[in-house]
DNA sequence: TAACCTTCTTTATAATTTCTTTATATTTTC
DNA sequence: GAAAATATAAAGAAATTATAAAGAAGGTTA
């Protein structure tokens, strides 16, 4: 459970079958797009934890999507690219890109650029693990604890907790957070918030009544302490 | 101006000189370091904006150093390395490295990814406090505290309050104020006005009934200090 | 394939918070 | 001191949030 969820965005078969071989024994959950347009939907419809783009795509460039996710994707997009000119890398670069690797690539370098990436999402202040009282997050190993016992979290319990977390004491609008968790176009949706804040109360406070760590902010949005 | 600071750790002098010309002349400023140990000193003394490391270096191996360096330094750090072994690419990058590029590098590939690195690491938001004596007003996160205690303000007695703060000496009309918060149309609800500043004051004051924030101007408005 | 389980989505309703309004007290201004 | 303006308290209305639970979707297992 929890794993952490990558969208593969390529238009040859054997490439995304090979990815996802790769990927799902490394413990990622993989999810696959053929086109940029049906890329650019799933990851709006499901932000993932990282995006694996081929930069030669039929339909549009990969540099116009590149461009058009960027707009509100802020985690890590590596570039996978049979292109090896300096000045497709630098591009791509400048537009946003986290990495550039090019085709064929290297199995366990792909691997360990993509940890690196995952790695940077996560530590916006380069710790892995936090602590806040009774509660402790490990970002790299994707476990909560409550006092020493492990919670089972579902992937989105666990993905809004993690949001909370890395921004400790500012107030987080509906807006924002339907946008991080559920993607755009969910921003008006804040049952789902309501639902999800209330099963993650249940099980990471002492008492769901009176919470000590997600305060709500009426009319606004909610706070984690 | 500021210019973005890049140390070089680089045994040999040829490579060292060439970054120095490539990057000064693209308006960074360059440290330069010969070996690891003198790399790690300048590094701590000076925390540069970004380290283009060697791995190969001859005093200690580039893996230690980087290793060393990330036990505080939370910036990137790009490995350059005639070494294109995967091995070395995943351990560098395991251990930390931003990124790896193997020598000879392409000039404008190194470019693009300094500025992509760059461009992480000023991602965090600059923040934007108020503080009037005891009273801090944090706008990005959207938190007042009062002697370092958070404040529990409904979303309209924050706008006002932020109203306030931001037109502080300033004499604010009834009007001005009821347009600015409860939009036109209510400028001549004057007794809304009443009301919150009421409730403002008894969360900010000291002593409520003798203000020394939120100051009433008797039939003109109020005016915060 | 069916039965089962987990998770997500949706609906209904209860509880809480915030806003608006009214009444009355207090202060300021002339 | 009287009129005008301001402050405070509190009740009712409206909006927002919380909770429970049913239905839907997807995956898993026998």
């Amino acid at each position: 459970m929890n794993k952490a969820e990558i969208l593969v965005i390529d238009d040859e078969p054997q490439i995304r079958k090979l990815l996802e071989i790769i990927l799902e024994s490394n413990d990622y959950k993989v999810w696959q797009a053929e086109t940029g347009k049906e890329g650019l939907i799933m990851a709006a419809n499901h932000p993932p934890e990282l995006i694996l783009l081929d930069i030669g795509l039929p339909d549009r460039s990969g540099h116009e999507i590149l461009k058009d996710l960027r707009t509100w994707y802020n985690k890590s997009i590596i570039i996978l690219s049979v292109q090896n000119s300096e000045e497709d890398i630098v591009r791509a670069l400048d537009t946003g890109a986290t990495d550039y690797l090019t085709k064929p690539f290297r199995t366990n370098e792909l691997l360990a650029r993509i940890r690196s990436c995952i790695r940077k999402n996560n530590t916006d202040d380069s710790k892995s693990i936090f602590i806040f009282d009774e509660l402790q997050i490990d970002f790299l190993s994707r476990i909560v604890k409550k006092n020493e016992t492990i919670l089972k979290l579902t992937s989105t319990e666990y993905n809004l907790l993690g949001l909370f977390a890395r921004n400790e004491g500012r107030v987080l609008t509906h807006q924002f957070i339907l946008k991080e968790i559920w993607g755009v176009g969910y921003q008006t949706e804040t049952q789902y918030l309501r639902v999800f804040v209330g099963t993650l109360r249940k099980k990471i406070e002492d008492n769901p009544n009176d919470p000590k760590h997600i305060i709500t902010e009426s009319g606004v949005g909610y706070r984690f302490n």
